[in-house]
RNA sequence: GCCGGAGUGGCGGAAUUGGUAGACGCAACGGACUUAAAAUCCGUUGGGGCCUGUGCCCCGUGGGGGUUCGAGUCCCCCCUCCGGUACCA
């Protein structure tokens, strides 16, 4: 039963269609191609979606609003806007559903982007469709080849054999997480893990750069802390330490060398190249048998709690204290940190500790402070047991006693400072058919080649059947005729790479092909490039808080060193928009034979199925209607059986749990602009917020009163008068100016709303509507429901689209209210509030205040210590 | 564990530099219109208490303390939830 079913209905659906067919029709938001002379500009970008086979989702319509409306505004503005949209488009799902149905994945993609854009059309956003990229298209990754090819030429891409999940019965390469236990998460399979030359991508050297460059940009503080803690800077020391009987010696990596001497034994990572050198012939055995356990143990299994290891046999020596100390194998040291050992010092490190406590290994205190015999004691303290003949760091605290041992250290030759990083450089190939060929090829000899620019893009081959490649070189090194080729150069035969690049490539420059979406000569023109960047808004989810962003900023340093951009970094404002959640549940439990038991007592995740943590017998889920349930306190319970508890709570939408709310129903049921408003109304941009069908209802209602407010239904006659509106009306209608228009600078799209509702709940008590208060709230509310403020504004009698009206500026002299009320306090509490003229002197309005009779009756038999006058705010009589 | 964010009515959420807590919307209840329903319109709605009534009083922004004439907002301590991350030496 919809209220859109209703006559009184505006007829969005005649509308909606109508101007979206208009605005493509006269090209309303195409933006030059030529370079605008005006300098004010504003690039406003949405992360660009993947196209999947399940359509729009309710979560891209909120960014894409929010992005509209601004672009909306700003156009209004008189501004240059750069609102463009396009399609990251390579990817592993189309290549699986490939195999699945041997559909090609261009086909599944282009089907998939035609419905993604036919959704995005009708809900009416003002992108310019000329802009359109496809990073699936030859002609966009012949620039994805490119900018490879710079990466290739500054040194920054190399090979490298790294590991990866093998599948020999789903004859495929499987990623990380699509390995359980060793074996496939599809079909339970047996998956190896083998060394496969790989592309990497030297992010490393920009770590750095990567660092320093968020200090400046107006992105939210937790997506900064999160890159900052991926980089993982750490300054420490590197320490050689003599091995004994083997003529080499270990380095290991420190944060804390300032507890050398207490450094009881070494651990190398199982993968450590030393590890065959140092195990001697009575412990081979062992550390064979433990290192091949571990290797073929995932990263997630290996970061268990309990500590194994095996020792070696072998022993280094501390260079501080000159003892001899052993060395182990375990697998709490990782091979891809630092230099894969580490010197123990279990006294003051908490997993050293733990894995002496294992294997009974000495554990000796050099800071005071802590009870060792208890825990690791990991704080600063005074150094205590820290002493040679030629340096003592006794009584010093944690930083004087790293300066003064790394000074040592680097006069003894037995170490350094060191600036470490947790970043890890970029594995940049795939074992996979849809993504971008890398541009290179290998000669005869092994030696690898880039191909000629003027030879780019190196297209991808058709395959006629999709299945499983049999090879962990993946699908394209089946295929002998692309395979096999020729140096363009030299006339030899050469083969091509086979690996494909992964899915972030093209996402990593797509901002900037947008400003300039045909250009054959170049990735961009560098006029274009300097008008339009850097990007000025960024909207996208916070799951690409860290990979993407990351990577993006990393190639666009890279371009910027190459001469091809002009700004250090590529998104000035990001901004995140939060999760749309499933409509609220309310989850009660109960047991076989149907007895509620209160969520108090169940052991689940709430809203899952669980069990009684008393009985521990198995529960069943049952969703409750609202009506059903009361609060108690803190808690929601059954109104018929106050003693039980239910969870409340909303669900990410999945389709497992059936609450997954698709965009073009509601467009159906209430039209686009519903849509929009709703979900700008809904809450704060950035929060997360569930999803209220009654709520749409709510914003439904209102854009039909606006409708009604402004056009008779009878006959489709604007309402409004040619009268002078009166001062009341502009009061009301500037102060909604003022407020939609500083929203809308903050993006706070909700309270915008809220005060158009407060406008409309106004105008609603008047006798008409002058149509010069009616056409600046037209405009006001147009980048928020555009069809209907275009019809209204056509009705109203403008021949052109309202897309380049002037937004309406507000008077502050017009805001001012003649008469003001003011409450008025005796001790801090409101007693009173009085009407007085705005401008009233502070000596009347506290008259005034004594007067009224409450506040007089409090302020009997009392003294006034203090009269507090804040004008238009607040009285305050402070009594003894 | 660590980092980040958030706790305000039945619900989503408002609240400039500290200045009437609960804007706006939903839900609920009452009324008008209607043969009836839907839609629409008007009104009430944080909790408790006093009063014939205009009205008045007390409590209230996760909990406890503090600063201030005045605290949702600032400071200290604690609790809960959400997101990220986790053997990084």
């Amino acid at each position: 039963m919809s209220n859109a079913d209703s006559t009184m209905a505006y007829p969005f659906d005649d509308i909606e269609p109508r101007w979206q067919d208009y605005w493509e029709e006269h090209q309303t938001f195409r933006t030059p191609d030529e370079v605008p002379e005006e300098e004010e500009k504003v690039y406003v970008l949405d992360m660009f979606p993947y196209p999947s086979g399940s359509g729009l989702h309710v979560g891209h319509p909120e960014g894409y609003t929010a992005t509209d409306i601004v672009a909306r505004y700003k156009r209004m503005q008189g501004v240059h806007v750069l609102h463009p949209m396009g399609w990251d488009a390579f990817g592993l799902p189309a290549e699986q559903y490939a195999m699945k149905t041997n559909t090609h994945p261009r086909k599944t993609t282009k089907e998939n982007i035609a419905q993604f854009k036919r959704q995005l059309k009708r809900l009416g956003f003002s992108y310019d469709w000329q802009r359109e990229i496809n990073t699936t298209d030859p002609d966009y990754y012949k620039w994805t080849q490119w900018i490879f090819l710079q990466l290739y030429e500054q040194g920054l891409a190399y090979q490298s054999e790294e590991r990866v999940w093998w599948c020999e019965e789903l004859g495929t390469v499987l990623a990380d997480e699509e390995v359980i236990d060793g074996k496939s998460e599809r079909g339970g399979y047996p998956c190896k893990r083998v060394p496969m030359r790989q592309w990497v991508l030297k992010i490393t050297e920009y770590a750095d750069r990567l660092l320093e460059g968020l200090d400046d940009l107006d992105w939210p503080e937790s997506t900064k802390e999160m890159q900052r803690n991926w980089i993982g800077r750490s300054e420490g020391a590197n320490i050689y330490f003599d091995l004994v009987d083997v003529d080499d010696s270990l380095k290991v990596y420190t944060t804390r060398p300032d507890t050398l001497f207490g450094a009881t034994y070494m651990v190398l990572a199982p993968e450590h190249d030393l590890v065959d050198e140092i195990t001697t012939d009575e412990q081979r055995e062992a550390v064979e048998a433990y290192r091949e356990e571990a290797l073929q143990k995932s990263d997630v299994e290996r970061q268990q709690d309990e500590k194994t290891g095996v020792f070696t046999g072998g022993y280094a020596v501390n260079p501080a204290t000159g003892e001899e100390i052993p060395v182990w194998v375990a697998d709490y040291v990782l091979a891809s940190y630092g230099t894969g050992a580490i010197m123990a010092v279990p006294a003051h490190d908490e997993r050293d500790y733990a894995f002496a406590q294992e294997f009974d290994l000495p554990i000796r205190e050099v800071v005071e402070g802590g009870d060792i015999e208890e825990a690791a004691y990991t704080d600063d303290g005074p150094h205590v047991n820290s002493a040679n003949d030629e340096v003592d760091l006794n009584g010093l605290d944690k930083a004087d006693a790293k300066d003064r041992i790394v000074e040592w250290l680097e006069a003894e030759g037995e170490g350094e400072h060191q600036v470490n990083y947790q970043l890890r450089d970029w594995l940049f190939s795939r074992q996979r058919y849809w993504g971008e060929p890398f541009p290179i090829v290998f000669t005869e000899d092994g030696e690898d080649k880039p191909v000629p620019e003027d030879e780019l893009p190196v297209t991808l081959p058709d395959l006629d059947v999709f299945e499983p490649s049999g090879t962990p070189e993946g699908p394209l090194a089946t295929i002998d005729d692309w395979v096999e080729t020729t140096d363009p150069e030299t006339g030899e035969p050469v083969i091509r790479e086979t690996n494909t690049m992964p899915q972030w490539a093209g996402s990593c420059w797509y901002y900037l092909r947008f400003i300039d979406p045909d250009n054959d000569e170049l990735p961009v023109d560098p006029e274009k490039e300097q008008y339009w960047m850097p990007v000025d808004l960024y909207v996208g989810g916070s799951e690409h808080a860290v990979l993407h962003l990351l990577y993006a900023r990393f190639w666009h340093k890279v371009l910027y060193d190459a001469g091809v951009v002009s700004t250090k970094e590529p998104f000035q404002t990001l901004v995140h928009q939060g999760m749309i959640l499933g409509e609220k549940e309310y989850t009660a439990y109960r047991t076989d034979d149907g007895a509620f038991v209160s969520a108090a007592h169940v052991d689940a995740d709430p809203g899952s199925a669980g069990g009684d943590t008393r009985t521990g017998d198995e529960l069943e889920t049952v969703n409750v209607d609202e009506t059903d349930v009361t609060k108690d306190g803190d808690v929601f319970v059954l109104a018929d059986d106050p003693d039980v508890r239910v969870d409340a709570r909303s669900h990410k939408m999945s389709k497992s749990r059936g609450n997954v709310i698709n965009p073009d129903d509601v467009v159906d049921e209430y039209g686009a602009d519903t849509l929009r408003l709703y979900e700008m109304f809904m809450g704060p941009l950035e929060q997360d917020k569930p999803w209220s069908t009654d709520d749409v209802e709510g914003v439904y209602r209102f854009l039909n009163r606006v409708w009604r407010l402004l056009v008779d239904d009878d006959t489709g006659e604007p309402t409004v008068t040619d009268e002078e509106p009166d001062r009341d009306q502009l009061r009301e209608l500037h102060q909604t100016i003022k407020k939609v228009t500083q929203d809308i600078e903050h993006l706070n799209f909700n309270t915008a709303i809220a005060a158009m509702m407060e406008f409309l709940n106004a105008a609603n008590k008047w006798d008409a509507v002058p149509q010069a208060v009616a056409e600046p709230f037209v405009l006001l509310l147009s980048p928020f429901a555009p069809h209907l403020c275009e019809e209204l504004w056509r009705r109203l009698g403008h021949d052109d689209s309202l897309a380049y009206a002037d937004w309406p500026e507000y008077e502050e002299a017009l805001l001012h209210k003649e008469v003001v009320e003011m409450p008025v306090q005796v001790d801090g509490t409101v007693r009173a509030t009085i009407e007085v003229s705005a401008d009233a002197e502070e000596k009347d309005v506290i008259a005034t205040a004594k007067e009224n009779e409450n506040v007089a009756r409090h302020l009997e038999g009392a003294t006034v210590q203090r009269e507090i006058f804040v004008p238009g705010q607040i009285v305050n009589f402070v009594t003894s």
